[in-house]
DNA sequence: GTTGAAAATAGCACGAA
DNA sequence: TTCGTGCTATTTTCAAC
């Protein structure tokens, strides 16, 4: 196996597997390999390696919102205010409406997505914020691309 | 079963079941039924009962872009130049470096998530885009609230 | 939702390329 | 090394309750 970060390190097989599992983490091995054309143990292994080799961090469920009543989606860009951005962070993660945040370079720290359920609780989670930080939100109207993998090769 | 999008419609057997399979989606059926403590057969009526209600629309793969080598990743605001809108729309969704894409308010229409190996590959696709588009480019540094379930009831 | 039996699958050792 | 075959344990699925 070659060093993590070195490419390719990935074959068609490979590329192969990570899209399948991306499409349906659940099929089972057997369905896999014959997806490919391999036996299940050589799929088995192949997706051990790419486990160990840091490729494949795991596999989750993916849940809408919507259907758990959060109507909302939000990004919100936060800048701290002058010596608050450890404590920022820590409301950031403690709010359990934030389902994602990224600190990223420029004039706002902190990029968060935000899950709600309505107006009101936008408007609660954002106040909290807004006495330690400045926050720039937009609504999230719908999604241009849904979650997909970058070229495997 | 409750409409989608009343609620609760989660019992807390249901918010188990849902946090485990976010943990890990590959975990069997009987492992889950040990976990909640019911039989396997029973958490894989109600696995199938939240599929069907929406709750649960697949199960996928995380796969860390930095081991195929895509070292950078960034947030880019995207404003489609007047009557461009369409047009950026389409590239956006051509460009496979874009893993993800959210349609949002606020001055800039979209909000991108690239994937690339190198400044010169991002430079690629900036450049790309700029014919049609305004864009601003935020790199992410780090993670500060890695993906998570907001609350489950 | 539970139990129990049949079919499918996973995980292992071993041999082949 | 990496993959395939054949075995056993586990899991899934379906029936009946």
């Amino acid at each position: 196996m070659r060093l993590q970060g070195t490419e390719p390190g990935l074959d068609a097989l490979d590329a192969g597997i990570l899209s399948a599992l991306d499409r349906d983490a659940r099929i089972t091995m057997s369905e896999l390999a014959r997806l490919i054309g391999m036996s299940a143990p050589g799929v088995a292994e192949r997706v051990r390696r790419l486990e160990a080799a840091g490729v494949l961090k795991g596999f989750s469920a993916e849940i809408e919102p919507r259907a758990l009543g959060y109507a909302i989606r939000a990004m919100v860009r936060i800048r701290p205010l002058p010596g608050k951005l450890h404590l920022v962070e820590k409301l950031i993660d403690a709010c359990p409406n934030i389902v994602e945040c990224h600190k990223i370079t420029g004039d706002d720290p902190f990029l968060a997505q935000l899950v709600v359920r309505d107006i009101e609780e936008m408007d609660g989670v954002l106040e909290a914020l807004a006495e330690h930080a400045v926050t720039s939100t937009a609504v999230i109207k719908s999604q241009a691309v849904r979650r997909r993998l970058p070229p495997l090769r």
